[in-house]
DNA sequence: TCTCTTTCGAGAGCAGTGCTCTCGTTTCCA
DNA sequence: TGGAAACGAGAGCACTGCTCTCGAAAGAGA
């Protein structure tokens, strides 16, 4: 599993060659099939190789598919803030509005990668340490966002109701994480917005709303905007 | 697949018993294994029958799958209309939290079902018919709970912004669906507070959220407030 | 440069899967 | 009562993840 600290031998570099291949074939493989499933034989036909020999690489199909969930979060990652970088600091609605659309665009583009971040976990339920970091990442960047809100002091959409004592204790750890003020009534709505998006584009990828019915293009816009609202981005 | 419709001979009263007992066995191994590894095997080895056997009440996995789609749609169905009937019809705002509450009651209480209904399509992505009628029970509550509420004309929530002329016809077929009056502004609303909640338990369920660094139930409890004032529910 | 150790790929094999086909047996219906 | 339909069991196919062994290749230390 772990790629030697710094590939010195023809075999190292030989090594992460390879690795590569594997995680690339299987990306190839993860555009067509779902990740329950995908195949290491398969993978290894593909590469002309023994399916004995990957394991050499991956000792398990759940390794190999957590680290396709680091890959996958990493992409995502990199599509949203890529996104939310090109915009001005100080617009901050149209920053928002290039995450959300960025990510929607990335899940559409890639449905079983997507369900693979945000559907049912797939293996025997673990969530190694290594995923935290990357799955991470967007989250990050909303709540960079938020900070940056509540540092110009963009005011809030209009009031509702108070955050009562319980809440604010249940969201400090999440306040602290950040390392930035935010007033506890903007980040209750700003961790309302991020269920309400991943909620949106489930239901869009996995279809279980009636299909065609309802036209998700010009809905997830309204939503994505009455949020911008909602958290005073202007 | 048919069941008989008239049960008249002991073949088929056999019949639907063991098409039962199939669908029991498979809903225990549900309980603990998660839907990609059900076995149909393993269920005819639990009932100690071939396996070849079960194929002539289920033609395939998938279609043992899809039965079980329906029933736990209907059992969490069931689940939520209870909660929400046993509140007095004018109480709006306890309507919603109590069957905003069971379902994540009957989500924890049943992980994998919940994955089942509304985590990543497990199948060749086949969503047959027979699933859209018990899967809209849920949502039909909620959505008939709003017309209670446009009906007793309670005021909403803090005004945020107009629904764009777009948005009005992307949710047109729905409105029409309800076949109750429902205003644009409450129904864009009401169609927020679905994802929201399926969001909110997806991540709960799921643990994309960093574990343990947020109390689920207060925070859920919080949030379920929260979108009953903005929905107007009081 | 020559060993010695580690790493590698390939193949066979195990236990499991979904699913099909056949073959007697049982059940029902006319 | 005889023919047709449904049934359960078993063998078998093609596939899966994974392990083990074995011979070859590569690197490291002398």
């Amino acid at each position: 599993m772990e790629t030697p600290s710094a590939p010195r031998t023809a075999r190292d570099f030989a090594r992460i060659e390879l690795t590569r291949a594997i995680l690339t074939r299987a990306r190839a493989q993860l555009a067509d099939v779902g990740p329950g499933e995908l195949s290491v034989r398969q993978i290894a036909r593909e590469l002309g190789m023994a399916s004995s020999a990957v394991y050499r690489y991956f000792p398990s199909r759940d390794h190999l598919i957590t680290a396709l969930l680091v890959e996958c979060y990493d992409e995502s990652g990199d599509a949203v803030e890529a996104a939310e970088a090109g915009v001005p600091r100080q617009q901050l609605r149209k920053r928002w509005t290039a995450m959300a659309h960025a990510l929607r665009d990335w899940a559409l583009d890639h449905r079983h990668e997507y369900a693979l971040l945000y559907g049912s976990p797939v293996p025997g339920y673990a969530a190694p340490e290594d995923t935290v970091m990357p799955a991470m990442r967007t989250p990050q960047v909303f709540l960079a966002l938020i900070a940056d809100a509540e540092k110009q002091g963009a005011p809030l959409g209009a009031p509702t109701m108070p955050v009562p004592r319980k809440e604010r204790a249940a969201l400090a750890p999440i306040a602290e994480s950040v390392g930035r003020p935010i007033s506890d009534e903007r980040l209750v709505r700003a961790m309302m917005a991020w269920p309400l998006l991943i909620g949106q584009l489930t239901l869009e990828l996995f279809g279980h709303l009636h299909k065609g019915v309802l036209d998700y293009d010009v809905h997830f816009t309204h939503l994505v905007d009455r949020v911008a609202g909602d958290l005073g981005l202007t």
